[in-house]
DNA sequence: CGGATTTCTTAGCGTTTGTTAACGAATTGC
DNA sequence: GCAATTCGTTAACAAACGCTAAGAAATCCG
């Protein structure tokens, strides 16, 4: 099965005539390192999946400062949510890391979908409620939690990618934290771990 | 216009027989200062518009701490989205802070409609990708701006109605920082607005 | 209206974080 | 493979925050 109908299967199933048109608007697109799928400032009308590879969503700020706040595997589905579904430019930018494969298509075919086919609409919903409920969680954690309770939550998660294959500074980035400190908390964590005696 | 009709109508127009079956499960509800609508640990299987009145949504911590992280208003649709998704208990509690009135519903007869009516399936779409907006906006100002420009940033907002109506310390715990802090943080901006001379 | 509760502010102290800078290690890319 | 870049850690200092406590102000409610 294709990977982006393997995607889609997880929230409702696709028969053959209801997967033919989105099919037939896909295509494939490689992004070298550093190189962007998504540019701050600048329409972003397609969704793209992610065949191999790995990319972080990025904010750049009036001082020039970069800030990260995701990070997309294989099979995450990625893009500016905001500028597809208002038209207006990207907020942000979504770089790869790696050398990273994609099969993208324009939000516009997906939005005709959902006027022609319930199963397209019904997946759009949710999907935008998959998106919310994390989204949620992580908000939450960001209110609730300290930054080195916010790391302590990473490691006991499941999200062991974000570890092992981001930058720490990035991993620093997304938990609302400078790297010098993520530094420091992982410092007072081997301490107390290999402490005294 | 019901009030409820009028709050789908922003999203998707409805016909009089696709409104009916809604208007046939409502119910009125009435709470008092400090009732719960929605209590940490239980099932919330019920949404609610309210009518009159303000509610906050706070986080029980284990060492009994609380955390406010959002506010409802008239014309505001609350509940827990996690539970009546998910069938859990609900993670957090939704609580009047004034005596509140509430038109509500529960929320299976929300999913049947979204299996009978397309229109009710388009809605529950884009409910919740207009969350899903609001949520990253939120997110994002957490990730990027400091307490005190988030301050900065509400007092610049149009939730005005977060300022006039609801207790500091609620606002400081919305803002992800201690009421203690917040004051400071005012206390701080005084003195540079009517500073020396 | 008036006592009781809640709320806001201010202060002092300890801890954490942000910032800048420097150094060594690791990775990248030609 | 080697030069160049990027990355992680540590240090030192200043600033901000969390915590506790106490008093003043505002609000609630009988």
């Amino acid at each position: 099965m294709h990977p982006l109908r393997a995607y889609i299967h997880r929230f409702v199933p696709l028969t053959e005539d209801e997967w033919a048109p989105l099919a037939a608007g896909l295509r494939m697109h490689q992004l070298g390192r550093k190189q962007e799928f998504v540019t701050q400032g600048q329409a972003a009308p397609e969704l793209a999946l992610v065949l191999a590879g790995a990319c972080r969503l990025y904010y750049t700020r009036p001082d020039g400062e970069e800030r990260t706040t995701y990070f997309f595997f294989e099979n995450h589905l990625m893009g500016s949510y905001q500028s597809c579904l208002t038209g207006q430019p990207s907020q942000f930018s979504i770089q790869a890391l790696v050398p990273t494969e994609l099969v993208t298509f324009p939000y516009a075919l997906l939005r005709r979908l959902f006027d022609e086919y319930p199963v397209y609409e019904r997946f759009g919903r949710l999907l935008a409620e998959y998106h919310l409920l994390g989204t949620d969680a992580r908000l939450t954690e960001l209110l609730l939690l300290s930054p080195e309770q916010r790391y302590h939550a990473l490691l006991r998660s499941h999200k062991t990618k974000i570890l092992e294959r981001i930058p720490q500074q990035y991993v620093a980035s997304y938990l609302g934290v400078t790297p010098v400190s993520l530094s420091r908390i992982r410092a007072r964590l081997l301490s107390n771990d290999a402490g005294p005696m």
